[in-house]
DNA sequence: CGGTATCCGGCGGGATACTG
DNA sequence: CAGTATCCCGCCGGATACCG
């Protein structure tokens, strides 16, 4: 039968959806600044570089794995500098580069955002549980 | 023992740190922007209202489910509203409150700094794969 | 100190089927 | 048309252990 069902139909375009997606500029750095640990990371190298295992203690909670993995793509990125000072013991500072520093001032547009309309959306859902009961 | 490990205290350390998460404004709001669907939903109906199925048809490939969802925490966030003309069929139309065109607009300048820095990411990271091999 | 390697459990979300 | 309900699988990321 000459059937393209419902479900095929879908799964095709949510292929070629994926792939554009993949392709958007602006959904790889939603991707980027959404993960958990991205947005602490720049944010606390903002004021200046820091060491290791200081980003470790600065990030509450934050386990190695997580940290180096965030550390790299971010070095990928080009946001950040991985600088190995091979002393004893070894010392690895990580410093923004100024296209992180950019990202860390959209993020701290996205801050002021937050905080500007934070209680009205805390409104919302107030009103929101209480009107759904 | 007396041990309070490490481990003991990098979970501690993680506990406080996720209920600090939870309340931070910036952090909501990263994780509302960051879902995949939301800044698609967003960015439709940043023209006009939208009904149900044709925001399934124009944000190729999502499920029933998730724009459901998607479409429900929005609400409650006071970012779109939900309108049912009770006609037959039943008529349901999604649109932008103010705060979620505000919204729509920061996303907008997130689109815009993707764009503009697109090609400088692109570069770092062909560099670093040709670096690390 | 600054990582890497491995295992594994939870859950987000897709597929599928059904309803007012 | 506009959803809801259920099952279930993939994978993210935490825990743990080990290395240069």
């Amino acid at each position: 039968m000459a059937t393209t069902t419902a479900a095929q139909r879908r799964e095709q375009a949510r292929a070629e959806y994926d792939a554009f997606l993949k392709g958007c500029p602006t959904n790889q750095l939603l991707d980027r600044i959404s993960d958990k640990w991205v947005a602490l990371v720049v944010s606390a190298l903002a004021p200046g570089p820091m060491r290791y295992s200081d980003l470790g203690r600065r990030i509450a909670g934050v386990s190695p794995k997580m940290l180096t993995q965030t550390l790299r793509t971010l070095e990928r990125d080009g946001l950040l500098t991985r600088t190995v000072t091979p002393s004893v013991p070894v010392r690895v500072d990580y410093a923004l580069t100024p296209l992180g520093t950019s990202l860390s001032l959209l993020l701290t547009a996205v801050k002021d955002w937050a905080e500007t309309h934070f209680d009205e959306v805390h409104r919302a859902r107030e009103h929101y549980d209480t009107e759904t009961g």
